[in-house]
DNA sequence: TATTGTTATACTCTATAACTATA
DNA sequence: TATAGTTATAGAGTATAACAATA
């Protein structure tokens, strides 16, 4: 690189939060690695198991992703037996979808990941810190919409 | 969902990270949709825009991809014209990126849309907010590593 | 008409492994 | 041997447009 040299940690605020996204979501992949799981899958898995009978149009919202996208997500996931999808008894447009055993067993054997990667994140900085860092982000999250 | 809500707002650092992620990604790709460029693909063009001659390894430490990525992403951007590929004269193994003509108008059109985003976001907060959170993501990123 | 979900289609991004060329 | 880059291959993620079924 001539005459100037890359710093990572300046630049703009965008390329700061996608430095951060990548460096928490390589932590994430590389304790999935032995189950083999994204970490797309991952959170997806950590939601149904929150929400069991959720359907595709409430993933879509809470994964902020678009709706074929949930579709190729969970065809996925049932391919690989984690999860199952049945017609809504209240609305016939609607699915619902529910873990299975093996992907119950899964998501309670990972969901514990997210926690591990936030101690390491307090062992580095105060608790103030941390919160304030949390606090910002949706600050950050609220200026373009989310409500 | 029965019996319980989503709040996006709470849930582990890295969901929130990641929001913040995706809620930026969009806004750029909405802004770049008008040019037909990725968001990656802008901030590649962005990086050698600043730095002509560039490599191939050099780019894959800044965007934080792999080797074969960064040829993936080259090679879409030397087929749609924007950059050229020369063997560097200095080792025989390198190769040096540079933006053609229309690489560097592309270029130096859009890079001003990351400041339009900070702009955006520093109206949202106050200076010390703004840099508040600029110094924890650099915190949180050091924490893992990088150096 | 509006909503829910899926299909069809396509492209980007990313990665691993193996290869070539040069140092 | 080590490094730089590419090719081959594959899979995930994402999106848009069009469609079917239901409300």
């Amino acid at each position: 690189m001539p005459h100037s040299e890359w710093h990572w940690d300046q630049g703009p605020i965008g390329r700061l939060v996608k430095t951060g996204y990548i460096t928490l979501r390589r932590e994430i992949e590389q304790m999935l690695r032995p189950v083999g799981l994204t970490h797309t899958q991952w959170s997806a898995l950590g939601v149904i198991l929150h929400f069991p009978g959720i359907t595709p149009s409430q993933l879509e919202q809470i994964l902020m992703i678009e709706r074929p996208s949930v579709t190729s997500l969970m065809n996925g996931l049932e391919s690989r037996g984690l999860i199952v999808r049945r017609s809504s008894p209240e609305d016939g447009r609607s699915k619902q979808i529910f873990l299975t055993d093996a992907g119950k067993k899964l998501a309670e054997e990972t969901q514990h990941f997210a926690v591990v990667l936030e101690e390491r994140v307090k062992q580095g900085m105060t608790e103030d810190e941390f919160e304030t860092l949390r606090s910002l982000l949706i600050k950050l999250v609220k200026i373009f919409g989310q409500p």
